[in-house]
DNA sequence: GCCAACGTTGGC
DNA sequence: GCCAACGTTGGC
């Protein structure tokens, strides 16, 4: 079981959007790290889902429901797709400044490589998010 | 293989 | 709207 964190910007594809779909395809995703960081993704890991630019706020908990596969909005075999189920939606989103704040998420990826879209998190990370956002862990609950 | 120029992303 | 941080492209 390993922790990631997806972002888009909600104008595109929204935590809303996902709620309503009830299973989406993650795709579109043209950056290699992005793209490695999908390929090493296990049906039943678990996930956040941060609104990027005009919103910056994790949303809630999102499951990997299908392992990549092939991109299907594109014929270049580089490119693959996961799917993705909403789990529960933060209690509080929390705020990219509020991840900036804690000192225990100083190194995730959101704040030091602010261009990757797809990136892993601890367990420790994981959780701390998790409590930021009143929420508890969905294995517990 | 290097690097300058250019394009994109995303925070501010 | 600006800019930092990358990533990509193409000339050499």
């Amino acid at each position: 079981m390993r922790y990631w964190l997806l972002k888009q910007e909600p104008e595109e594809f929204s935590w809303h959007d996902l709620m309503r779909e009830g299973i989406a395809l993650w795709d579109g995703v043209r950056n290699y790290q992005a793209r490695n960081n999908l390929n090493a993704m296990e049906a039943g890991d678990l996930a956040f889902f941060y609104h990027s630019v005009s919103d910056k706020q994790v949303m809630g908990v999102i499951r990997i429901a299908e392992a990549a596969f092939p991109d299907p909005t594109t014929d270049d075999a580089r490119w693959v797709a996961v799917r993705v189920t909403p789990v529960v939606a933060l209690n509080q989103p929390v705020k990219l400044e509020q991840i900036k704040a804690e000192p225990g998420l100083a190194q995730i990826a959101l704040l030091r490589q602010s261009r990757l879209s797809v990136m892993p998190l601890t367990a420790e990370e994981f959780g701390l998010i998790l409590a930021l956002g009143n929420t508890p862990h969905p294995k517990l609950s």
